[in-house]
Order: structure tokens, then C-alpha cells, then sequence
DNA sequence: CTAAAGATGTCCT
DNA sequence: GGACATCTTTAGA
């Protein structure tokens, strides 16, 4: 088999203890590891380059601010699930929960530096510059072909999609700013990216 | 039931 | 820098 999810133990599956901590943590951490997707023709791979936590009742800018609703479920569920919503009438965002179940978290997934599997990537895409494939939350699930069916998929087991380590990576030089495309909780510094990666959405 | 906003991307000027 | 596509979800009447 030459799936990655089992070919040596450094390439297993992030834990469920990993996504079960805090979110900020959790999404500085996520920075550098690897977003895997298995396609039945193709193997999808792209370093995470950027991310933005999402919290609970102590973040108006969250999706779980609320409280408990159809859509946002999963975020106060078991850690280390996907949670993909629609947005905007044709987009879908990618996300991982984290926090210890029952405390709502997640941690979106903004861009990636593809990896593996570009041409189909671009397919997909339906560009062909590589830097304009996965630097935005919506491109790279539409590179990846992460549809709201993903809602809900266990990262730690399943086998389609999920996030590793990067073996022969140093640690990434992490900077922090404002979320972006929010208007409540717009002071929080809860947006982290790889310092100079082209593949970050927009910097300042 | 109705309305308005939305964790965005693309194309145009 | 701004318009606009496009439709689900949520809040409020």
C-alpha cells in the first residue's frame, strides 16, 4: 500500500490529544504539517501555510458565538474533525475542531503550499499558475475537493482526508495578525501564517 | 415567513 | 479599489 497514512509511524495521523487543546495553540501548531486528500485517481498534498482560530462564547467573530446550531454541530464535538460549511452562495471553508468535546473550536485552514498531485490540482482549479491553486480558504478546498460531504470526517482515522507531519521540515517562522473577513472581533491576533511563504493569502 | 449577512473569489476599471 | 455572483443559514417578525 502506498497510502502515507500507514507507510511509517512519522506519518501517521495527527492525534485526537493534538487537536484537543487550545485552538490558538492549535493553529499556530498546524502551521507547516501536511493536509493530505486521497482521491480515488490522485493523492492531493499541500503544506499549511496559514490559519485562523476560531473560539466559542469568548469570540464574536465565530461561528459558535451563538451557541449550538444545525450548522456549526461539530465544532462542539470530538476534536481532530473536519468542519466545512457553505458560504457566500459558492464557497466552502475548511476547518479542524479542536478543544476537549463539548467546548466549541475550530481552526480554519486559509492556504496551503501545494505539493503533490498540482496537475490535478489545476484541473480542479482550473488555472494554471500554481501560486493562485490553494492561497485562499476557498481555492484549496475546491484543489481538494472538499465539499460539505466532509463535514463531519474524523482526521485522526479516516483515510481520505487528513493532516501530518512534515518530516524534513524545519520549524516555520510564524507571524501573527488580524482574521480576515470577519467584523466582530477584528482585534484578536488569532490569524497565523509562514513568514514570506508566496502562498499566504494576503500579508501586511 | 422574510430578510440580510456571510471566516470569498473573480473580473473589471 | 470596487462590483458582483449566488444560496445557505440564522435571526427576527
Amino acid at each position: 500500500m502506498t497510502s502515507p497514512h500507514r507507510a511509517n509511524k512519522s506519518t501517521t495521523s495527527l492525534t485526537r490529544a493534538f487537536y484537543g487543546r487550545n485552538t490558538v495553540k492549535v493553529a499556530k501548531e498546524l502551521l507547516g504539517k501536511i493536509l493530505v486528500r486521497e482521491l480515488h485517481t490522485s493523492m492531493l498534498e499541500g503544506i499549511i501555510v496559514e490559519t485562523e482560530a476560531y473560539r466559542g462564547y469568548d469570540d464574536p467573530a465565530s461561528h459558535a458565538y451563538r451557541g449550538l446550531t444545525k450548522r456549526n454541530e461539530v465544532m462542539f464535538c470530538e476534536p481532530g474533525h473536519a468542519y466545512v460549511y457553505f458560504t457566500y452562495g459558492m464557497h466552502y471553508c475548511l476547518n479542524v475542531t479542536t478543544e476537549p468535546a463539548g467546548q466549541a473550536g475550530a481552526v480554519l485552514i486559509r492556504a496551503v503550499q501545494p505539493l503533490k498531485g498540482i496537475a490535478e490540482m489545476k484541473r480542479r482549479r482550473r488555472v494554471e499558475q500554481i501560486k493562485d491553486l490553494s492561497n485562499g480558504p476557498a481555492k484549496l478546498t475546491q484543489a481538494f475537493a472538499v465539499t460539505k460531504a466532509l463535514n463531519g470526517h474524523d482526521l485522526t482515522t479516516g483515510k481520505t482526508l487528513f493532516i501530518v507531519r512534515n518530516l524534513h521540515h524545519q520549524e516555520p517562522d510564524i507571524r501573527s495578525g488580524n482574521r480576515i473577513g470577519i467584523r466582530a472581533g477584528v482585534e484578536k491576533r488569532w490569524r497565523f501564517f509562514t513568514r514570506g511563504n508566496p502562498f499566504v493569502s494576503k500579508r501586511w
